[in-house]
DNA sequence: TTGTGGCCCATCAGATCCCATGATATCCCG
DNA sequence: CGGGATATCATGGGATCTGATGGGCCACAA
């Protein structure tokens, strides 16, 4: 399963396409369907994203439940009625649902950051706040990663965007 | 098995064609049978469709399996019992029955929606309805995804994901 | 004949594809 | 170690194709 690490701000043009971060198109390369799945985030503003493998797998689990019962239904319908399946252009573009700009206030720009199995693409000014948010959070908590990896530091912190 | 994504309105014209969607259609591509099959929801105003191989599966799990109980066996035999077969004509569009319209309240629009392995076809408003409710509740109760366990093992380093 | 349904063609708009370009990071060679 | 050649990536724009929709013609049945 790919893996999306990174924050990147891309520019939207005139025609609402918008280049998916190279890494993250690795990520997402060897997949049947080259392209993201798109759904708005119902905890932030904010598009979430993922690989339809993702989805796939989603599938699965939900089938997992009885066929017809409530529980199969409001997930289905939760998971994929909002969704939509965004192909990339030949450049490696996508062109996102003006309904879900508008609701991550996307105009011109847009920040993709990654979240390990998913990523979300924020309004840039909106991504900025909620992550100094996060670090002031983080540093009043102490928070700490577990002391195992070599290369954990540069991970949360304001991956390089191509400013 | 390809699954339904996304949400898509079209225009149910005088003669009572409606466009599927293309992403439905293509999901639908390669099957035996060009067309849909088309059953009463029992517990929505709506009309329940999938592709003729999820009938198939759904007729294999009857007759062979126990997976289902004995109320959902029931209820998959009403559901045969009550499908149409719907065929798509040269532009991928679908006439429905009139009988399945009226149970679902619709007239002269159409709105498709993903649900994984199926999809529903509502009165564009009623879904509407429906849908800010459910956004309400996964808002409300944090609905989250269940967890996977198993995916774990293979190693966060499958080798495929070339980097 | 008349009504109903199916099939085919026409049309318009929006989405997609292809090609061009500048900028940047990378690599190779001296 | 420095400079230039090169590949990758982000970005624009125009041409093209697909998709949704409407209407008309033909076949079949009552």
């Amino acid at each position: 399963m790919a893996i999306f690490i990174g924050t990147f701000e891309n520019k939207v043009d005139k025609k609402g396409r918008v280049s998916v971060p190279a890494p993250f198109r690795t990520a997402l390369a060897g997949q049947g369907f080259q392209g993201i799945v798109a759904f708005p985030s119902h905890r932030a503003d904010a598009v979430e994203a993922c690989g339809m493998d993702f989805m796939e797998e989603l599938n699965q689990r939900v089938s997992g439940f009885d066929l017809f019962s409530d529980d199969h239904d409001d997930l289905a319908f939760t998971i994929f009625s909002d969704s939509h399946t965004v192909p990339f252009d030949g450049e490696g573009r996508a062109v996102l649902p003006k309904e879900l700009l508008e609701a991550a206030g996307i105009t011109d720009r847009a920040a993709f950051v990654g979240k390990g199995q998913t990523f979300q693409i924020w309004e840039p000014n909106a991504l900025y706040q909620v992550k100094a948010a996060a670090r002031e959070r983080a540093r009043e908590q102490r928070l700490t990663l577990p002391a195992n990896t070599n290369d954990g530091g540069s991970g949360g912190g304001s991956g390089g965007g191509a400013a």
